[in-house]
RNA sequence: GCGCCUGUAGCUCAGCUGGAUAGAGCAACGGACUUCUAAUCCGUAGGCCAGGGGUUCGAAUCCCUUCAGGCGCGCCA
């Protein structure tokens, strides 16, 4: 529609210059926008505006001048008035509107799709927790925005793999084996200090208690070293089947879990510091090797490699990445904890070294979630071990109401999470407004069915029949759908699905209240019905793209 | 100290990469169920867009600066 009217405006222009009334057809650039105000139109161009300065004209005679030339072949418009400083107000016949329920119809699930990512391939990367300790909140505001980032993409014509990196070999491995270890001698009666640098959590007791039934005889049989490694390896792969299960339970499932041990195995680690100094991007100082990252555009240098000769955990960070574009993907996304954001430029410092555009990783720096229970923080403390897990809040208020609740804010903005509030089934808590609209809607649909009401209605339904405001509203909010999901899959920002599906509901709840579907009148009931399917399709391909569940009743 | 992010109604947040009189929800107040689900709807009230400068036809939006908050500045991961 946009494309249409930016056509139609191309060609007045055009045309006004050919009549002598522009002194140029030069034309900056201009935007049509979708006015607030709905006096202002259903679409509002600043030509005028932004030509001001080129065509040495006042704003409103150059909008008269191009307004006198639009031609309008195939009745789109209504009006087209001049207002305000200079904007040209363009008025839609209601009718025009009505084709979007056809398309919505005929494209079902696949109404808002697109095709900007013409089949190339991303990698989105998210949650990537330590297997040392169990998902906690923040984890999962990481694991709805990745997912949904997802999910948009891969409508938006983009062949989407989803990936979690474990961390399976760095120093809070060999910390965990230790920590399993302590456990577990204290089970058996010693008596130790628990150091402060170990983890706390309960779960770790569990862990060792478990190991000592199933493997505790071989335990006895080995040195220290063998005991803790064989203690990290088994707790991470439990600890790793535990985050398994939670994403599971919170609806995310991933294509591929990629070790990082896997990859200081193949050698990778290695050939990437080579291929760094084949860059001549790395030098040795004090002892130890350094990536030059401050060429790139990072603050200053980083150790990849150790005076001990250990690799830090940005060398695997890098063969990491160099991995993910060996593998070709056109496109990398990176979803981390906002606590994390000093640690972009260096990363995409290396992709550059390594002949790589650092424009094809994009880094999504998700804000901490802070979780209350009735307006009051609830104590977080990792050291403790006290804290809520993300299964907690799985179990507690469900995968529906947390995931909206995660994709409710830009992931820019620091999120409270309150549980008692996620909780509660009333208007203070949105997902329920919106599946609401759904299950309304099928509950239209079963009584229509149980009353035969319509069925003996064959004909094409009558759209034009829906002129009522209300139903305006709906359908014009409906066709503002497609670009939504465009502008999410542009910036990144499921938000706006979010946003988006709170205002179908509130224009299908205003209607809903008003006006009857099923109506004596067959033929305005088929139409209506048509109607009120295409919300309901709608909401439930807006909710996919969030991974929030549609219900059929409530 | 330096860097990144944030500051919009009492509270929680949008604001379509510069547009017209700044919008929602909650909370407050007043109304609406004999109907397809009231987990809903309608109305009222609420603002120096943190402060101050600039850029231009036009700024919540861009630049500079001050203030306030969050986070980061390891041969940790």
């Amino acid at each position: 529609m946009k494309e249409t009217l930016r056509s139609m405006i191309l060609a007045a222009v055009d045309a006004a210059f050919q009549k002598g009334l522009l002194a140029t057809a030069a034309l900056p650039e201009f935007d049509i926008e979708e006015p607030r105000s709905r006096e202002h139109g259903d679409f509002a161009t600043n030509v005028a505006l932004v030509s001001a300065s080129v065509q040495k004209m006042a704003p409103r005679k150059i909008a008269q001048a191009v307004v006198g030339q639009i031609s309008d072949p195939s009745g789109l418009l209504l009006k087209a008035e001049i207002a305000g400083p200079g904007f040209i107000n363009f008025f839609i016949r209601p009718e025009v509107w009505l084709s979007v329920l056809k398309d919505i119809h005929d494209l079902a699930e696949r109404f808002g799709a697109c095709d900007i990512g013409r089949g190339r391939r991303v990698q989105v990367e998210f949650v990537s927790a330590n297997p040392t300790g169990p998902l906690h909140v923040g984890h999962g505001r990481g694991a709805a925005v990745g997912d949904s980032v997802a999910n948009i993409l891969s409508l938006c014509g983009w062949q989407v793999e989803r990936e979690y990196y474990v961390n399976d070999a760095g120093n809070q491995i060999m910390t965990l084996g230790r920590s399993v270890l302590l456990r577990l001698r204290e089970l058996e009666g010693q008596s130790i200090e628990f150091p402060a640098d170990c983890y706390q959590g309960d779960y770790i007791r569990e862990i060792a208690r478990r190991l000592r039934e199933s493997h505790g005889e071989e335990l006895a049989g080995m040195d220290g070293g063998q005991a803790i490694e064989f203690c990290a390896r088994v707790a991470a792969e439990s600890i790793l089947e535990g985050i398994r299960d939670d994403l599971h339970s919170f609806g995310v499932c991933f294509d591929r879990w990629f070790s990082e041990k896997s990859l200081v195995d193949a050698g990778d680690v290695d050939a990437a510091l080579q291929s760094l100094q084949e860059a001549d991007a790395v030098y040795e100082s004090d002892g130890a090797l350094w990536f030059a990252s401050s060429r790139f555009g990072d603050e200053k240098d980083r150790v990849v490699v150790r005076g001990s000769g250990d690799k830090t955990y940005f060398a695997s960070d890098i063969a990491y990445h160099k991995n993910k574009f060996d593998r070709g993907f056109d496109r990398v996304i990176d979803v981390w904890g906002a606590d994390h954001h000093g640690y972009v430029p260096r990363v995409k410092a290396a992709i550059q070294a390594l002949g790589k555009s650092p424009e094809a990783l994009d880094v999504i720096l998700v804000q901490l979630v802070a979780l209350l229970r009735e307006g009051q923080p609830v104590s977080m403390s990792t050291r403790s071990g006290e804290f809520v897990t993300l299964r907690d809040v799985i179990d507690e208020v469900g995968a529906d109401a947390a995931r909206f609740i995660f994709l409710s804010r830009h992931y820019d903005s620091p999120l409270d999470f309150d549980l008692e509030l996620a909780k509660k089934q009333s208007n203070e808590n949105p997902v329920y407004y919106v599946q609401y609209v759904h299950a309304r809607i099928a509950s239209i649909l079963r009584k229509a069915e149980d009353d035969n009401m319509v069925s003996g209605y064959t004909g094409t339904p009558e759209l034009e029949r829906l002129r009522e405001p209300e139903e305006t509203e709906i359908v014009k909010t409906l066709a503002r759908y497609p670009e939504v999901v465009l502008s999410a899959a542009r910036f990144l920002e499921p938000h706006r699905v979010t946003f988006y599906l709170l205002d179908l509901a509130a224009a299908f709840h205003s209607y809903y209240a008003k006006h009857r579907v099923l109506v004596e009148d067959v033929g305005l009931a088929a139409a209506r019905l048509y109607m009120v399917c295409a919300v309901k399709q709608v909401m439930r391909n807006g909710l996919a793209l969030l991974g929030v569940s549609a219900p059929e009743s409530m």
